[in-house]
DNA sequence: GCCAACGTTGGC
DNA sequence: GCCAACGTTGGC
């Protein structure tokens, strides 16, 4: 399986708002970026992610699963615009702030860090654990096999 | 609020 | 098909 990091605007969509959604999920709505959506379009029933707080907060603040996997944007009018349904998960107790990601060495090489504007993007194993770890979430907890 | 980075648009 | 102009994102 693989990890992700989702972006959202606290003031657009939080994950106070997510959370409420319960285990039903909600559409990734409003990505109209070809890389982004490419991304989507490779993740499956299961893959886990951060929920990333932009702007307000900077910070990973959740961990979402996939529960539906791509499909047309219902609120997008061209239907090139793909999205998946994310879930909430857990939150990560002690958010991970960007300048924690960019203080840990291990995480240099993170999308986040070096291309700041893609709002979807992969996260690898290895850094998807460090920042578990960070945020005071077990990784064995939240990642499969 | 500013601006750098990036994507998209449209004139040629 | 190039590239300047413009719009948006998101960190600072």
């Amino acid at each position: 399986m693989r990890y992700w990091l989702y972006k959202s605007e606290p003031s657009a969509w939080s994950w106070d708002e997510q959370k409420k959604k319960g285990d039903a999920g909600e559409e990734w709505t409003g990505v109209r970026n070809h890389q982004a959506r490419n991304f989507m379009r490779e993740m499956k029933l299961g893959d886990r992610g951060f929920f990333y707080h932009s702007n307000e907060g900077k910070a990973v603040v959740g961990i979402v699963e996939v529960v539906k996997e791509i499909h047309p944007d219902s609120t997008a009018d061209d239907p090139k615009w793909e999205c998946v349904d994310i879930k909430a998960v857990t939150d990560v107790p002690e958010p991970v702030t960007l300048d924690a990601i960019k203080a840990e060495p291990k995480l240099k090489d993170m999308v986040l860090v070096n291309n700041s504007r893609l709002s979807v993007q992969p996260v690898k194993d290895e850094e998807f654990a460090v920042i578990c770890e960070m945020g005071g979430v077990d990784p064995k907890a939240v990642m499969k096999g």
